[in-house]
DNA sequence: CACAGTGTTCTAATTCTTTAGAATACGAGC
DNA sequence: GCTCGTATTCTAAAGAATTAGAACACTGTG
Protein backbone atom coordinates (compact mmCIF):
# COMPACT_ATOMS: atom_id res chain seq x y z
CA UNK A 1 0.00 0.00 0.00
CA UNK A 2 1.84 2.94 -1.14
CA UNK A 3 1.94 5.22 1.43
CA UNK A 4 -0.82 8.31 0.32
CA UNK A 5 2.00 10.53 0.41
CA UNK A 6 0.90 13.82 1.23
CA UNK A 7 2.22 16.73 -0.75
CA UNK A 8 4.17 19.77 0.43
CA UNK A 9 1.54 22.36 1.41
CA UNK A 10 1.87 26.07 -0.45
CA UNK A 11 2.11 29.05 0.44
CA UNK A 12 -1.45 30.11 1.20
CA UNK A 13 -2.25 25.61 2.30
CA UNK A 14 0.64 26.63 5.25
CA UNK A 15 -1.64 29.30 5.89
CA UNK A 16 -4.39 27.73 6.85
CA UNK A 17 -3.04 24.92 8.00
CA UNK A 18 -1.84 27.39 10.72
CA UNK A 19 -5.34 28.43 11.46
CA UNK A 20 -5.76 24.66 11.88
CA UNK A 21 -2.91 24.29 14.32
CA UNK A 22 -3.99 27.08 16.29
CA UNK A 23 -7.43 26.65 16.88
CA UNK A 24 -7.85 23.16 16.88
CA UNK A 25 -10.61 21.14 14.50
CA UNK A 26 -12.93 24.25 13.26
CA UNK A 27 -15.21 25.12 11.41
CA UNK A 28 -15.11 26.73 8.14
CA UNK A 29 -16.15 30.11 9.52
CA UNK A 30 -14.14 29.97 12.47
CA UNK A 31 -11.40 29.43 9.78
CA UNK A 32 -12.41 31.85 7.42
CA UNK A 33 -12.63 34.31 10.61
CA UNK A 34 -8.75 33.57 11.96
CA UNK A 35 -7.50 34.16 8.32
CA UNK A 36 -9.24 37.23 7.69
CA UNK A 37 -7.76 38.95 11.16
CA UNK A 38 -4.82 39.60 8.73
CA UNK A 39 -5.77 39.55 5.62
CA UNK A 40 -9.12 39.55 3.40
CA UNK A 41 -10.22 36.06 2.52
CA UNK A 42 -14.09 35.31 0.75
CA UNK A 43 -15.20 32.11 2.86
CA UNK A 44 -16.00 30.37 -0.44
CA UNK A 45 -12.46 30.83 -1.09
CA UNK A 46 -11.51 28.82 2.29
CA UNK A 47 -13.83 26.43 1.31
CA UNK A 48 -12.18 25.58 -1.96
CA UNK A 49 -8.70 25.48 -0.62
CA UNK A 50 -9.99 22.94 2.55
CA UNK A 51 -11.49 20.71 -0.27
CA UNK A 52 -8.11 20.71 -2.40
CA UNK A 53 -6.25 20.05 0.59
CA UNK A 54 -8.86 17.44 1.92
CA UNK A 55 -7.24 15.72 -1.86
CA UNK A 56 -4.05 16.12 -0.70
CA UNK A 57 -4.20 14.70 2.76
CA UNK A 58 -3.07 17.21 4.47
CA UNK A 59 -6.61 18.31 6.12
CA UNK A 60 -9.50 16.16 6.76
CA UNK A 61 -13.10 16.59 7.54
CA UNK A 62 -14.88 15.36 11.55
CA UNK A 63 -18.51 15.44 12.35
CA UNK A 64 -19.66 16.61 15.31
CA UNK A 65 -23.25 16.53 16.08
CA UNK A 66 -24.76 17.97 12.64
CA UNK A 67 -21.69 20.06 11.61
CA UNK A 68 -18.62 19.49 10.11
CA UNK A 69 -15.25 20.35 11.62
CA UNK A 70 -12.20 20.62 9.74
CA UNK A 71 -9.08 18.99 11.27
CA UNK A 72 -5.19 19.29 9.97
CA UNK A 73 -3.87 15.57 8.98
CA UNK A 74 -0.23 16.85 9.62
CA UNK A 75 1.48 18.33 12.44
CA UNK A 76 3.03 21.44 12.68
CA UNK A 77 6.57 19.64 13.77
CA UNK A 78 6.60 16.91 10.72
CA UNK A 79 5.57 20.30 8.33
CA UNK A 80 8.24 22.16 9.93
CA UNK A 81 10.77 19.04 9.59
CA UNK A 82 9.68 18.54 5.94
CA UNK A 83 10.26 22.29 5.00
CA UNK A 84 13.70 22.25 6.66
CA UNK A 85 14.53 19.08 4.91
CA UNK A 86 14.29 20.59 1.47
CA UNK A 87 16.00 23.89 2.27
CA UNK A 88 19.06 21.71 3.70
CA UNK A 89 18.61 19.29 0.46
CA UNK A 90 19.03 22.38 -2.18
CA UNK A 91 20.80 24.87 -0.36
CA UNK A 92 22.89 23.19 1.81
CA UNK A 93 24.19 20.56 0.31
CA UNK A 94 21.72 18.02 2.56
CA UNK A 95 24.46 19.24 5.62
CA UNK A 96 22.36 20.40 8.71
CA UNK A 97 25.17 21.33 10.49
CA UNK A 98 26.05 24.27 7.51
CA UNK A 99 22.81 25.27 7.82
CA UNK A 100 23.53 25.87 11.48
CA UNK A 101 27.00 27.25 10.43
CA UNK A 102 25.62 29.73 8.14
CA UNK A 103 23.10 31.06 10.72
CA UNK A 104 25.82 31.77 12.87
CA UNK A 105 27.69 33.48 10.48
CA UNK A 106 24.80 35.49 9.44
CA UNK A 107 24.69 36.74 13.66
CA UNK A 108 21.13 35.40 13.61
CA UNK A 109 21.90 34.55 17.55
CA UNK A 110 22.17 36.76 20.35
CA UNK A 111 24.64 36.43 23.25
CA UNK A 112 22.22 34.53 25.09
CA UNK A 113 20.59 32.34 22.20
CA UNK A 114 24.22 31.55 21.78
CA UNK A 115 24.29 30.27 25.53
CA UNK A 116 20.70 28.84 24.97
CA UNK A 117 21.64 26.36 22.02
CA UNK A 118 25.28 25.67 23.76
CA UNK A 119 23.15 24.43 26.16
CA UNK A 120 20.84 22.33 24.15
CA UNK A 121 23.90 20.90 22.53
CA UNK A 122 25.57 19.69 26.12
CA UNK A 123 22.19 18.48 27.33
CA UNK A 124 21.88 15.98 23.88
CA UNK A 125 25.50 15.07 24.41
CA UNK A 126 24.35 13.78 27.93
CA UNK A 127 21.04 12.25 26.77
CA UNK A 128 22.87 10.36 24.16
CA UNK A 129 26.26 9.00 26.60
CA UNK A 130 24.74 5.80 26.77
CA UNK A 131 23.06 4.59 23.56
CA UNK A 132 23.70 4.15 19.97
CA UNK B 1 13.70 55.40 -6.51
CA UNK B 2 12.00 52.22 -5.30
CA UNK B 3 14.53 49.49 -4.86
CA UNK B 4 14.50 46.77 -8.10
CA UNK B 5 13.62 44.44 -5.22
CA UNK B 6 14.83 41.27 -7.15
CA UNK B 7 11.84 38.81 -6.40
CA UNK B 8 12.35 35.23 -4.66
CA UNK B 9 13.81 32.66 -7.26
CA UNK B 10 11.31 29.57 -7.98
CA UNK B 11 12.56 26.68 -7.37
CA UNK B 12 13.73 25.94 -11.13
CA UNK B 13 15.13 29.63 -11.03
CA UNK B 14 17.49 28.16 -8.19
CA UNK B 15 18.79 25.31 -10.02
CA UNK B 16 19.85 27.48 -12.56
CA UNK B 17 21.55 29.98 -10.73
CA UNK B 18 22.96 26.69 -9.00
CA UNK B 19 24.35 26.10 -12.27
CA UNK B 20 25.71 29.74 -12.35
CA UNK B 21 27.54 29.89 -8.96
CA UNK B 22 29.36 26.61 -10.04
CA UNK B 23 30.53 27.37 -13.67
CA UNK B 24 30.63 31.44 -12.50
CA UNK B 25 29.71 33.26 -15.96
CA UNK B 26 28.81 31.16 -18.52
CA UNK B 27 27.23 31.26 -22.13
CA UNK B 28 23.76 29.85 -22.14
CA UNK B 29 25.23 26.35 -23.76
CA UNK B 30 27.44 25.77 -21.13
CA UNK B 31 24.23 26.18 -18.89
CA UNK B 32 22.20 24.16 -20.59
CA UNK B 33 24.94 21.45 -19.99
CA UNK B 34 25.33 21.41 -16.76
CA UNK B 35 21.48 21.27 -16.28
CA UNK B 36 21.26 18.33 -18.36
CA UNK B 37 23.95 16.15 -16.36
CA UNK B 38 20.71 15.60 -14.05
CA UNK B 39 17.65 16.53 -16.16
CA UNK B 40 16.37 16.76 -20.07
CA UNK B 41 15.91 20.63 -20.96
CA UNK B 42 15.80 22.65 -24.20
CA UNK B 43 18.08 25.15 -25.12
CA UNK B 44 15.01 27.56 -25.48
CA UNK B 45 13.74 26.86 -22.26
CA UNK B 46 16.70 27.89 -20.51
CA UNK B 47 16.79 30.43 -23.03
CA UNK B 48 13.68 31.55 -22.02
CA UNK B 49 14.14 31.79 -18.23
CA UNK B 50 17.56 33.44 -18.12
CA UNK B 51 15.60 36.41 -19.57
CA UNK B 52 12.70 36.24 -17.36
CA UNK B 53 15.30 35.67 -14.36
CA UNK B 54 17.11 39.24 -16.03
CA UNK B 55 13.69 40.92 -15.63
CA UNK B 56 13.44 39.84 -11.88
CA UNK B 57 17.20 41.37 -11.42
CA UNK B 58 18.56 37.73 -10.32
CA UNK B 59 21.03 37.41 -13.42
CA UNK B 60 22.46 39.57 -16.30
CA UNK B 61 24.08 39.25 -19.41
CA UNK B 62 27.81 40.49 -19.62
CA UNK B 63 29.87 40.87 -23.21
CA UNK B 64 32.84 38.70 -23.74
CA UNK B 65 34.24 39.70 -26.92
CA UNK B 66 31.67 38.37 -29.34
CA UNK B 67 29.57 36.65 -26.91
CA UNK B 68 27.25 36.61 -24.01
CA UNK B 69 27.89 35.15 -21.04
CA UNK B 70 24.65 35.15 -18.10
CA UNK B 71 26.05 36.07 -14.67
CA UNK B 72 24.44 35.39 -11.32
CA UNK B 73 23.32 38.74 -9.52
CA UNK B 74 22.95 37.18 -6.54
CA UNK B 75 24.86 35.32 -3.70
CA UNK B 76 24.18 31.66 -3.03
CA UNK B 77 25.12 33.19 0.64
CA UNK B 78 22.42 36.07 0.46
CA UNK B 79 20.05 33.05 -1.28
CA UNK B 80 20.56 31.34 1.55
CA UNK B 81 20.11 34.11 3.74
CA UNK B 82 16.54 34.91 2.31
CA UNK B 83 15.52 31.23 2.09
CA UNK B 84 16.60 31.05 5.38
CA UNK B 85 15.11 33.66 6.80
CA UNK B 86 11.87 32.95 5.19
CA UNK B 87 11.69 29.96 6.54
CA UNK B 88 12.47 30.90 10.18
CA UNK B 89 9.57 33.96 9.74
CA UNK B 90 6.65 31.71 8.63
CA UNK B 91 7.23 28.28 10.67
CA UNK B 92 9.06 29.36 13.11
CA UNK B 93 8.37 32.40 14.49
CA UNK B 94 10.98 34.15 13.54
CA UNK B 95 12.83 32.67 15.87
CA UNK B 96 16.11 31.39 14.07
CA UNK B 97 16.82 29.13 17.51
CA UNK B 98 13.92 27.87 17.37
CA UNK B 99 14.66 26.50 14.12
CA UNK B 100 18.56 24.67 15.63
CA UNK B 101 16.22 24.05 18.34
CA UNK B 102 13.71 21.62 16.25
CA UNK B 103 17.15 20.30 14.25
CA UNK B 104 18.54 19.12 17.60
CA UNK B 105 14.71 17.44 18.55
CA UNK B 106 14.75 15.85 15.01
CA UNK B 107 18.42 14.52 15.73
CA UNK B 108 19.42 16.51 12.59
CA UNK B 109 23.39 15.99 13.83
CA UNK B 110 25.45 13.23 14.38
CA UNK B 111 28.18 13.44 17.21
CA UNK B 112 30.94 14.62 15.69
CA UNK B 113 28.76 17.66 14.29
CA UNK B 114 27.15 18.55 17.44
CA UNK B 115 30.64 18.80 18.35
CA UNK B 116 31.80 20.93 15.88
CA UNK B 117 28.71 22.96 16.22
CA UNK B 118 29.86 23.78 19.91
CA UNK B 119 32.79 24.95 18.62
CA UNK B 120 31.63 27.22 16.08
CA UNK B 121 29.51 28.66 19.07
CA UNK B 122 32.91 28.82 21.18
CA UNK B 123 35.02 30.48 18.63
CA UNK B 124 31.59 32.95 17.95
CA UNK B 125 31.49 33.94 21.93
CA UNK B 126 35.46 34.60 22.01
CA UNK B 127 35.17 36.74 18.72
CA UNK B 128 32.75 38.79 20.35
CA UNK B 129 33.92 39.39 23.91
CA UNK B 130 34.81 42.89 23.15
CA UNK B 131 32.62 44.46 21.25
CA UNK B 132 28.86 44.73 21.54
C1' DC C 1 -43.43 23.93 5.63
C1' DA C 2 -40.89 28.42 4.94
C1' DC C 3 -36.96 30.80 6.27
C1' DA C 4 -32.21 31.85 7.88
C1' DG C 5 -27.69 30.51 8.56
C1' DT C 6 -24.03 27.75 7.33
C1' DG C 7 -21.58 24.65 4.38
C1' DT C 8 -20.56 22.52 -0.07
C1' DT C 9 -19.95 21.92 -4.84
C1' DC C 10 -19.54 23.64 -9.49
C1' DT C 11 -17.47 26.58 -12.31
C1' DA C 12 -14.38 29.72 -13.94
C1' DA C 13 -11.27 33.60 -14.15
C1' DT C 14 -6.61 35.14 -13.10
C1' DT C 15 -1.95 34.77 -12.24
C1' DC C 16 2.43 32.38 -11.93
C1' DT C 17 5.51 28.73 -13.42
C1' DT C 18 7.51 25.82 -16.60
C1' DT C 19 8.25 24.32 -21.08
C1' DA C 20 9.68 24.67 -25.79
C1' DG C 21 8.83 25.29 -31.11
C1' DA C 22 9.47 28.60 -34.87
C1' DA C 23 11.53 32.37 -36.63
C1' DT C 24 15.18 35.42 -36.63
C1' DA C 25 19.81 37.39 -35.87
C1' DC C 26 24.67 37.35 -35.93
C1' DG C 27 29.54 36.14 -36.18
C1' DA C 28 32.92 32.80 -38.32
C1' DG C 29 34.57 30.33 -42.06
C1' DC C 30 34.54 28.91 -46.83
C1' DG D 1 27.52 36.09 -50.06
C1' DC D 2 26.07 31.60 -48.10
C1' DT D 3 26.03 28.33 -44.48
C1' DC D 4 26.70 26.66 -39.72
C1' DG D 5 26.56 27.05 -34.91
C1' DT D 6 24.97 29.62 -31.23
C1' DA D 7 21.91 32.88 -29.23
C1' DT D 8 17.71 35.53 -28.87
C1' DT D 9 13.04 36.78 -29.15
C1' DC D 10 8.27 35.75 -29.95
C1' DT D 11 4.67 33.07 -29.01
C1' DA D 12 2.02 30.06 -26.70
C1' DA D 13 0.67 25.98 -24.44
C1' DA D 14 -0.04 23.39 -20.27
C1' DG D 15 -0.17 23.00 -15.50
C1' DA D 16 -0.42 24.68 -10.66
C1' DA D 17 -2.05 28.13 -7.39
C1' DT D 18 -5.30 31.39 -5.92
C1' DT D 19 -9.58 33.51 -5.79
C1' DA D 20 -14.46 33.70 -5.49
C1' DG D 21 -19.51 34.02 -7.52
C1' DA D 22 -23.71 31.31 -8.12
C1' DA D 23 -26.37 27.66 -7.02
C1' DC D 24 -27.69 24.13 -4.22
C1' DA D 25 -28.03 21.31 0.27
C1' DC D 26 -28.81 20.73 5.06
C1' DT D 27 -30.29 21.85 9.76
C1' DG D 28 -32.78 24.03 13.16
C1' DT D 29 -36.64 27.22 14.37
C1' DG D 30 -41.14 29.16 14.37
Amino acid sequence: MPRPKSKQPTERELKLLQALWTLGPARLSEIAAKINETESVALTTVATMMKLMEDKRLVKRVSKGSQTLWASMVSQDDTKTNFLQHLVETLFDGSSKRLVSHLLEQQKFSKEEQDEIAQMLKEEKSKGEGKD
